[in-house]
This record gives structure tokens, C-alpha cells and sequence, in this order.
RNA sequence: GUCCCCAUCGUCUAGAGGCCUAGGACACCACCCUUUCACGGUGACUACCGGGGUUCGAAUCCCCGUGGGGACGCCA
């Protein structure tokens, strides 16, 4: 196989959904090798499945794509606007003897499984239309239009060197005559692949695991079409708590919902590089690095389990690593979805912040940012222990004070609440606690003296004074 | 059922015959730090699926078994 010719990855997904994880994978995998080789990457959707594709599923992946921030340098292209050439391709292929005609019903292929299956065999088509010298072919049923088959090569084996498996090697005989082009003459998904990766002269055809059973039928359709094999290498899948496929039922998958849950995209696909694929003990590193260090060779060939906790730990990571200006960003969405504003309050940034080194989430980021744009109501498990009367009592004293201080800032507010406990006789937390409780209304924030400074002295007035 | 693939801590992985009484990370537990909660730090816990070979030597190579996964569509 030459090794030689340019580099050209692609990412293939049908629009029958939304952008799943395990493709965000498949496309990271590709996209990388494309970027480290100095190559191209190309975006084909593959929509000739006309029951199942939308227009919306479409919109989904390119958003998807987008949001991670993977870029393509060809395409997107569509299978359904390449008609014209698979229709051309179809007919080479009748002409030349690689492909036949086939009038049977979907019941006689039902039966012919069923009676397979029962003989405990793979379920396949007996080859009845497959024209063989010396063989008389039944007469063409009237009114039917027929499917159109690929002739597979019967006996002897198909092999390749797949760039994550290793060596594999399947009989011809397990394979069968499959359908390349349907009744309406619409071609199938492994015809359409072959002449699409063919055309577009794909180098590497790197894809899913789930692919390998298809992989020598493509095989035989390159070499009908006198085409050069492309190399191939096949990703493990990706499974879930139960150690499955990851399925869009049970499973969060889909990309926009990492968005809805306060991801960063690159804690994403750091996370999803580390699946399958090691580079030493690296855990977290940039995209950059990641196309630096990629390599087929390092690809691991058994599966994975998706696990979110590290999933979290990596974005909590990411986000320390990123500017508060652009955190505010998503911030202010997730702020607003609750229906809070933050154009009255502190500037977001700050307070992003302020909270970048305590979130996994931006999600949950916002839900710690919310007390600087509201006062929040303590539960009363917290008025009970934090805001006795006693406690209500020293805020109204330290409330005197704040209202004096000659600057608000998180140096003098710090000083001021040293020199209040030490005068008040009492420990840290009898004066922070209270004054968490009562300003912000839980007792979970960032210091006190940096959140009451954020926050502004009339702020804190006013809210004390309630 | 048939074919294909896979197999190191609970999870993700390092490991390409001696560096391995198996390393890192997440999670879990303990302690430290601390103005709460986190962050962070330190430490503990825990794994080479089983059996046969090959070899002076095997987590690493081979075979068998077992387990898991994937594929068996006029879906992609």
C-alpha cells in the first residue's frame, strides 16, 4: 500500500440525529491526523437515507462541528447532490460483470434468512440472480424492478493492515453479494462510501469500530472500480455505564447537551482524546498539543467507558486555564436562562473570577454567581444556625462600621473583619458565617472580604439592613 | 447462532521480553492547608481474566479456554 500520497481524512456522519460524542471522537481522531500530517480534513454528509435524514439533523452536526470547533478545508459535501455520479458508477459496473441485477422480494430474502438462520448460519442471499457461464437465470418477474448487486469474489480471503487493529482477514465467503443500488436505483451506504472516499481521494479512513464488518466489502468494490485502497483504521467504540455502544436513548450524547451543561469545548475533546488514545501520563493538554503528539500507533484497539466524573475533573481544570472574560460569556447565558441580569451588578468577569478555581461547570458557575446579581433567601437550617439573633445582633455592629470604612476594597474589608472578630472576642467563622448567610444568603461562597468587595459597599448596606 | 474484534486498579490509561515487589490520572478514604464550601498538597486503597507453552527471563510473544463488545438491512 503506497504511504506516499497526501493526506486526506474525512468525517462522515448521517443526519439522523444530533452530533453524538463517539462522532466528536471519530471526528477529533480524523481531523487530528489530517492537521499533525499537514493534510485535509472534509466534511461529507452522508444523507441518502431519505426516511431518517432532516434538514434539522444537518444543522445539528454543522453546529456541532462549530461549537468544538473542529474545521474542515473541503465540504460540507451531500451525498443525495452526488446522485448523478453514483448512477454513472452503477452502470460501469453492470457493464463490466462487477454488479448484477436481483428481482427477489423482500419476503423471499426474509425467507431465505429465517431458513438460514434456522441452520444455524449466517442469514444471507443464496445468489439465485448471479450470473454464472453455464448458469440459466430465472425469467425476470414482470412489473418488478430489480436491486442491484455487487458480485463478490467467492472463495479466498480479503485482508488489510487496519492502523489501529493490526492485521485482519476475513474469508470471501462470509461476505455477501450486497445491495448496491435499490429498486428506485438510490445506491446504499458501503457503495456510495467506496466511490465517495474514492472521488475524493481519501488517504486514511479513520472511523468507528463498528465499520470493520464493512471494511473487506469495500475492499472488493476499490478493487472492481481499479481504485487505490485507501488506509484504514478503525477506532474502538465507546461504551456506556453498562458497557455498551453509547446509544442516544440512554445516554447523554449529543454535543448541545455539553453545552447546556457548562462544558468547554476543549475539556471535551481533551476528555474524549484520552479515550482510547495515551500519550505518557498527560491528562490535560490543548488541542494543540494533541495534534502534536497524535499518532495512529498509540490509538488503543479496545473499548472504553465514558466517565463523567473525569469528564468534570478535566473542565474544572479547563476552566481554571481560561480567561474570566470569556467564561463570562457563557455565564451570562446560563444567568439569564434563570432570568437574572447582570448588568446592575458587579462586572461578570470579576466574578467569574472569583469562582473559576471552585466549578466544574460553567453551570455551575452561574448558580455561585447568582448572589452577586440577587439577594438570595437562606434556607431556614441556615437562619438557624448562622443567624441567631445573637449573630443578627453583630451583624448590625459590623455594619456600622463597613458603612465608615475609608475604602471598600478586599485589603481593607479583610483588615476591617480581622480587627472586628479580635474586638467582638470571637472566632472567624462566627462573624464570616453570618455574614455569608445574611449578604449572599448560603454558605458556600469565595472569601468573604473578596465577595463583599465585588460586591459594593451599598450592596452589602442594603442587604444587612433587611 | 455465525463472523470479526477486545482483555493491566471500580474507571481512563503507562507498559512494545529484563528498567515492574507494575507507573500516572479520575473516583473513593484519611490527613494537611483554610474565613465556610471548594481549590490545592500529602498519603492510603486497588489491577496484569484463567490455563498451557516459547524463553535464562513474560503484563509484554504463541495456543486454548473464559468473559465482554461489535457486525450480520433495499440504515448509515
Amino acid at each position: 500500500m503506497s504511504q506516499t500520497r497526501p493526506v486526506r481524512t474525512r468525517f462522515a456522519p448521517s443526519p439522523t440525529g444530533l452530533l453524538h460524542i463517539g462522532g466528536v471522537r471519530t471526528a477529533l481522531f480524523s481531523w487530528a491526523y489530517a492537521r499533525k500530517h499537514g493534510g485535509q480534513f472534509i466534511l461529507r454528509i452522508e444523507d441518502t437515507d431519505l426516511e431518517r435524514s432532516t434538514p434539522e439533523s444537518v444543522a445539528a452536526i454543522l453546529d456541532g462541528m462549530h461549537w468544538v470547533g473542529l474545521d474542515y478545508d473541503e465540504g460540507p459535501f451531500y451525498q443525495m447532490q452526488r446522485m448523478a455520479r453514483y448512477k454513472e458508477v452503477i452502470a460501469q459496473m453492470l457493464a463490466s460483470g462487477h454488479a448484477y441485477h436481483c428481482y427477489c422480494s423482500k419476503e423471499e430474502l426474509d425467507a431465505m434468512r429465517s431458513a438460514a438462520e434456522a441452520r444455524g448460519e449466517k442469514p444471507r442471499y443464496d445468489r439465485r440472480w448471479r450470473p454464472e457461464d453455464g448458469k440459466t437465470l430465472p425469467a425476470p418477474p414482470q412489473g418488478v424492478s430489480p436491486v442491484v448487486r455487487f458480485r463478490t469474489p467467492i472463495g479466498g480471503t480479503v485482508a488489510w493492515d487496519d492502523q489501529v487493529k493490526g492485521r485482519i482477514e476475513i474469508a470471501n465467503d462470509e461476505l455477501d453479494d450486497l445491495i448496491i443500488a435499490r429498486p428506485d436505483g438510490t445506491p446504499t451506504y458501503n457503495f456510495c462510501v467506496v466511490v465517495d472516499d474514492w472521488d475524493m481521494n481519501i488517504s486514511h479512513v479513520i472511523r468507528g469500530d463498528d465499520h470493520v464488518n464493512n471494511t473487506p466489502r469495500q475492499i472488493h468494490m476499490y478493487q472492481a472500480l481499479g481504485a487505490e485502497v485507501p488506509l484504514f483504521a478503525h477506532l474502538p467504540m465507546i461504551h456506556n455505564d453498562q458497557g455498551q455502544k453509547l446509544s442516544k436513548r440512554r445516554d447523554a450524547v449529543s454535543v448541545v447537551d455539553y453545552d447546556k451543561m457548562g462544558f468547554l469545548p476543549e475539556a471535551l475533546l481533551n476528555y474524549l482524546a484520552r479515550l482510547g488514545w495515551g500519550h505518557g501520563d498527560d491528562e490535560f493538554f490543548t488541542l494543540s498539543q494533541f495534534v502534536e503528539w497524535f499518532s495512529l500507533d498509540s490509538v488503543s484497539p479496545s473499548p472504553s467507558r465514558f466517565d463523567r466524573d473525569k469528564l468534570l475533573w478535566l473542565n474544572a481544570q479547563h476552566i481554571k486555564q481560561t480567561d474570566p472574560r470569556r467564561l463570562a460569556g457563557r455565564v451570562e447565558g446560563f444567568l439569564a436562562d434563570r432570568g437574572v441580569a447582570v448588568a446592575d451588578g458587579p462586572v461578570l468577569a470579576d466574578v467569574c473570577a472569583l469562582l473559576k478555581d471552585r466549578s466544574q461547570t460553567l453551570v455551575e458557575m452561574a448558580d455561585q454567581a447568582e448572589y452577586f446579581y440577587r439577594a438570595l433567601t437562606p434556607t431556614a437550617e441556615i437562619v438557624e444556625k448562622h443567624l441567631t439573633p445573637d449573630d443578627e445582633a453583630r451583624l448590625g455592629f459590623f455594619a456600622e462600621g463597613a458603612a465608615r470604612l475609608p475604602e471598600w476594597t478586599t485589603e481593607a474589608l479583610s483588615a476591617y473583619i480581622k480587627e472586628f472578630v479580635k474586638q467582638q472576642g470571637v472566632k472567624m467563622p462566627q462573624v464570616g458565617m453570618p455574614l455569608r448567610a445574611k449578604v449572599c444568603g448560603t454558605t458556600s461562597t469565595p472569601s468573604v472580604d473578596a465577595v463583599l468587595a465585588l460586591l459594593g459597599r451599598e450592596e452589602v448596606l442594603r442587604r444587612l439592613a433587611v
